[in-house]
DNA sequence: ATTCAGGATGGCAGCGCTGCCAACAGCCAA
DNA sequence: TTGGCTGTTGGCAGCGCTGCCATCCTGAAT
């Protein structure tokens, strides 16, 4: 005999972390079976007589027995793990798109382990490969830029890999977004559709923000088949997106142009700051100045005035996503559409 | 040998989930030294000659390795993995919170497994048990009401927990929040202060945010002390909060009492929308009606009139609980101070 | 020269579970 | 009665890594 004849079902917990807990060895001396009897009833899988599963069931209960599955994926070979990487969580659409994907992966019994890169391509390297060390079932990916050492391990990983919320470009594997070139492309049609053209644009860090600058390119390209540019630009100095940003930002623009007459922001938090600055500065809109945001989230179709913006499918991506990566399938790339939303800020 | 003589590194990965991939006993082959050496190596953990190391460095470099953590997690019965349980993803207040736990854990080297409740305390249970099964080093669930065996898991679990968000009612271990009912009550108190009295509620489900319930409690009590009483409710039909619940809520409210003088709110959401409402109205506000809301919202304080409030402290909550748990210590309550924001829609 | 502390390494037994196979009923048809 | 056969069950070898121990090799001390 090669170990102690071993202690009784759990000790009340040593104070430190990971203390000893009750195993599936302990379930099955107590019901008195053999080891795979109780991992078959417990997974369900393999056939068990009723009388049986029912002594093993109640032992484990007795015992609250919780089995662990680190051991379990080890032995298998499968996890239950779900990678997932994202650029932050601070912003609206971010956990949209979270919560869509959890419910199809807690549905699927599933465990998101979340990585946050804060838009930082290296840290976004090694979250992957720290991910991955756990050594997931897939990998669900915010955009489709990363470094090169990235993209490998993403190709190499051998699981399936969803990059998410962006589709232009060349993915990985598989692809579920918008295209927010078109989204730009739309926005200018529509306010040169309107008649404006003297447009100003106030926007966050499209550095770090690649999405941002997709749409920022896509809108530059349309004004520039009509010989147009855009007058004046501002970028709000914040890290990601604010409503304070918008709200500076347009004040800073129109202190410079004060013959402008639309204002493109990269997104709605801006476009939000923006109007709250002209209802303040009795800034008629949109009479005197048109918005125009991206995102459509919900407040600003509140507004006293709803917000002329495109609105991205957010919980229908992250749902679509998860389940393609749940599916597997052959590598493709889904676009979900996105809606241009009047409003009545242009 | 009981073993093939091992297939050379890794074919290029199979299409199932989880292929074959590298492992340790791979880089040691190919470096020429033992598997331990190799594990010291790349948990920089005991003494490895420099030359050693660095061959050891480049053959993982060759061989694309990613340690498995699942094995590594086994065999040292240490993980570094922390539980995260959280009523919801979708509103502000949880994202923000979580980017102060992140912070600490992604320093400290913790991945986050999350579980999302949707306000469910039998999901919540479930929740519990599925990330205990991944043996983590320790578990973060927001609020203090939990079903009587998810109190009795976390408690045997083994490990270290932290209560987040809310301080009023006993803790299982270690407890990080502020304390809603004192909230309420300073709502109540700054408002009467002022001279309101005839004063209205509108909030969401108060029975699945208990939080804010407490706060409506401490609300009420206050108003009780001054024979007082709140005239008149409205709830948003909304799970959780929301912008049109708010604005929905008031005009409700409004059409049945035209006499209020304040409304207090659940939330800066639902505040928000009634600001909405009044501003396309024409209530003059505060002249007309006042409003008070909850969270501190950073969009509640660039409305053209900011709204007031009582700010919690979301991000400083995450890092602290986070904090907490990785440092261990004694059982404690941890009361952060949450503080009242005048505005000018009181 | 001999001894010895200590650095540098490899070997090997598990961690708790799963997957596979063998073993052993009962049970019906031949 | 003799085979299969299906339904149940236990045994056992790993999964990839870590922790501990044994071993070997230096250079310094005696």
């Amino acid at each position: 005999m090669s170990r102690a004849p071993d202690d009784p079902p759990a000790p009340p917990a040593k104070g430190d972390l990971h203390a000893m807990v009750t195993t599936l060895s302990h379930v099955a001396r107590r019901a008195g079976v053999g080891q795979s009897t109780v991992s078959r009833v417990l997974r369900n899988h393999g056939s068990v007589s009723q009388a049986t599963r029912e002594k093993i069931l109640k032992a484990a209960a007795d015992l609250h027995y919780v089995p662990n599955r680190i051991a379990g994926t080890l032995a298998s070979m499968t996890s239950k793990l779900v990678g997932i990487v994202i650029p932050s969580v601070g912003n609206t659409v971010v956990p949209e798109v979270l919560a869509g994907v959890n419910a199809v992966l807690e549905d699927a019994g599933f465990q998101p382990v979340i990585g946050v890169s804060n838009y930082d391509p290296q840290r976004e390297e090694m979250l992957i490969e720290s991910i991955l060390s756990w050594r997931p079932s897939g990998l669900l990916v915010a955009g489709l830029e990363h470094t090169e050492r990235a993209r490998g391990m993403l190709k190499g990983c051998g699981v399936r890999v969803v990059e998410m919320l962006d589709i232009d470009g060349a993915g990985v594997d598989m692809v579920v977004g918008t295209s927010h070139h078109a989204a730009g492309r739309a926005s200018a049609q529509y306010l040169l559709g309107r008649g404006y053209r003297r447009i100003g644009y106030v926007g966050h860090d499209i550095r770090s923000d690649l999405r941002a600058g997709k749409r920022l390119e896509g809108f530059r390209q349309v004004m520039a088949e009509q010989g147009l540019v855009i007058l004046d630009h501002e970028f709000s100095p914040h890290r990601g997106s604010s409503v304070e940003g918008g709200k500076i930002g347009v004040a800073a623009l129109l202190d410079r142009r004060k013959d402008l007459d639309a204002i493109y922001f990269s997104n709605d938090d801006l476009a939000i700051g923006g109007y709250f600055h002209c209802v303040e500065n009795g800034i008629s809109i949109p009479g005197q100045l048109a918005l125009f945001g991206y995102n459509g989230l919900d407040i600003a179709r509140l507004t006293p005035q709803p917000l002329s913006t495109i609105r991205s499918p957010r919980i229908a991506m992250g749902k679509s996503a998860a389940e393609l990566l749940l599916a597997g399938g052959p590598a493709q790339v889904v676009d979900m559409a996105f809606e241009l939303i009047p409003g009545a800020t242009s």
